[in-house]
This record gives structure tokens, C-alpha cells and sequence, in this order.
DNA sequence: TATTGTTATACTCTATAACTATA
DNA sequence: TATAGTTATAGAGTATAACAATA
């Protein structure tokens, strides 16, 4: 399918470019990715920040430490279950995540432009819609596993 | 633009999934950068490598090291420019790259196929290729680049 | 002098598993 | 006993700069 394949090269090119500028925001993958994560919601817990994002419960600890080193999130109780923490963003947080996202999206702009100038952009963005929907509902348990295992593959 | 923070959602959706998926075949993203960007080539030196993944030129060196070790790259010198290094995939390296490609594809496929039904392929298979390449041709000196400085962000 | 690749350093991310405190 | 988050460890990637060999 010529599709998958242009979608697989269109999604290389894009994560160097992307990435590359994610460093220039003063930010690693990981750390965007939970600020991006916290983004215009009340917060969540550790839990839920991990399975939303790329990054793994041991992990996740070290990154907020760092981001609340820099007063980007805060940590605060959550009062019915003790044992979970609550994570959102400071204003300062807040903040980061508004430029940095739309800086990013400058950043990204043009090259879009140039791609996706014959195609019906609202079919587009209902398409990518689900695109992004279908990747975050499959969280665990995905649909057409790859077929060759980590042993093999070593 | 709309379309343009739908890409950005899709494409976070997107990384998540797919790097979940590489850690499966026993490659780390960069790994697979590498091999990636090494298949159906006569092979190309660190600089040219370097250039095109994500990796810098002093990480490239451990990486290129890790699968050497793992016998899936190999070093050549250089006759003409005595300074360079040949790089290119073992025939294992060729074999793992097509495995992991081939799975990968079949991997991402469902979610495509579920996000794409209603465009006209072959124009969204364009358009992904002028992405792709709109990408490619900026390496360094991009279009658009952002506002905020790393100094700014931290 | 400039360039290619390697080495060195300090920090960050990753996988994994043991651990603490709640539930 | 199970769960949420932390801590611990070893391996890997990152930025940056100094370095050796070659141009």
C-alpha cells in the first residue's frame, strides 16, 4: 500500500524536523510530550500521564523532577486516594506550553502548506482526527502486532 | 489552521504508537533511524548519516558501535577521502531492516487504513511525498523557525 | 587551517525491578 | 494482596567540546 509507505517516510522526516526544533524550545521529546500532554486540561495523575504519553512510570518521576525544578508543573495530593499524586501545569507551565506550541506549529506551517495544498483540508483535518484517535484508543493491545518478535529482531 | 494542529495531534498520536512499536523489533528510535535511513542505499559516510537522521555526529559514533557489535552495519574507509568512513548494512542488516520495515508497516496499516477511507489515495500519497521531501530539502536553515530562543524557553 | 570521525563529560531517557505508602 | 509512585541500576542517547588524522 503506497500510502502506508509515503505516511511512514512523510512521519521520518517529520519527527527529525519536529524533534530538532523541540531542542531549540530548550525542551527533550519526553518533556515536551508531557507539557504537551497537560496542555489545556485540570491535570491528571502520575498513572494517567503515563499511559498517555511515551514515557514510563520509573521515568516519569525523574521528568517531573526536572520540570518542577524549573516551576513548569507542580505536584500536588490528591485527596481521595492518597497514594496518587496530581500533575499540572504552573502558569509558568502554562505559558511554555502556549509558546512552544505555537511556535512549533510556526515552525511546522509552512511545510504543511507546501504538501497538502490540493487536498480538501476540512476531509484532512477529520481524517488526521481520527488518525490521532485511533493511535489513542489502542493504547494497550494494538491491531496487527508487527509479526516478528523482539527475540528474532535481535 | 486547523490542519495544522490536527498534524501535530495526529503526529504526537503518531510517535507514541510507533516508537512503542520499534522498542518491540529490539531497535531504539535511533537505531531504527539509522538502519532506516541506511536500507535500499550502496551505504554513506557518518557526515552524510549524520546528516540525515536525527543523531549527531558524536552519538553517532556509539550507535554505529552498538551495531557493528550486533554485526548489522558495517565500516569501510574510504579510498578517496582518507578522513571518512564508509558506512552500510551487513546482509543481516539488509535482512533486519526488511523485517522491521515490512513490520512496521503492517503495524501502522490498521490505524491508516481506518483514518484515510474517505480521501483519494493517490493524491494523499502525493502529498505525503512533497512533505516528506519539503523536510528533507531543509535541513539546515528551515522555513518559519519558531520565535523563542532556548535562553527564552528555560 | 579546515574537515572527518573519535573520545570525553555531564545530563537525560529507557527498561526493569525492588521498595514504600497507601488501599 | 494490589496499586501508585519512588528509588535503584545499567545501558543508551544527547549536547558540547577537545582531539587525532587527513585534506
Amino acid at each position: 500500500m503506497a500510502v502506508v509507505r509515503a505516511m511512514a517516510a512523510a512521519y521520518f522526516a517529520f519527527r527529525r524536523a519536529s524533534e530538532r526544533h523541540i531542542r531549540t524550545l530548550g525542551l527533550t521529546a519526553a518533556q515536551f510530550d508531557v507539557i504537551a500532554t497537560l496542555g489545556n486540561t485540570d491535570g491528571m495523575t502520575c498513572k494517567e500521564l503515563a499511559r498517555r504519553t511515551l514515557v514510563t512510570k520509573g521515568t516519569l518521576t525523574g521528568v517531573l523532577d526536572r520540570l518542577e525544578r524549573r516551576r513548569l508543573i507542580a505536584r500536588q495530593a490528591e485527596k481521595r486516594d492518597r497514594r496518587s499524586i496530581h500533575v499540572r501545569l504552573t502558569r509558568r507551565g502554562e505559558a511554555l506550553h502556549s509558546r512552544a506550541f505555537a511556535a512549533h506549529m510556526n515552525y511546522l506551517r509552512p511545510y504543511l502548506r507546501r504538501a497538502v495544498a490540493d487536498l480538501d483540508s476540512a476531509r484532512l483535518s477529520r481524517a488526521l482526527g481520527r488518525f490521532a484517535q485511533a493511535f489513542n484508543e489502542a493504547r494497550a493491545g494494538s491491531p496487527g502486532d508487527g509479526q516478528i518478535t523482539r527475540r528474532q529482531a535481535r
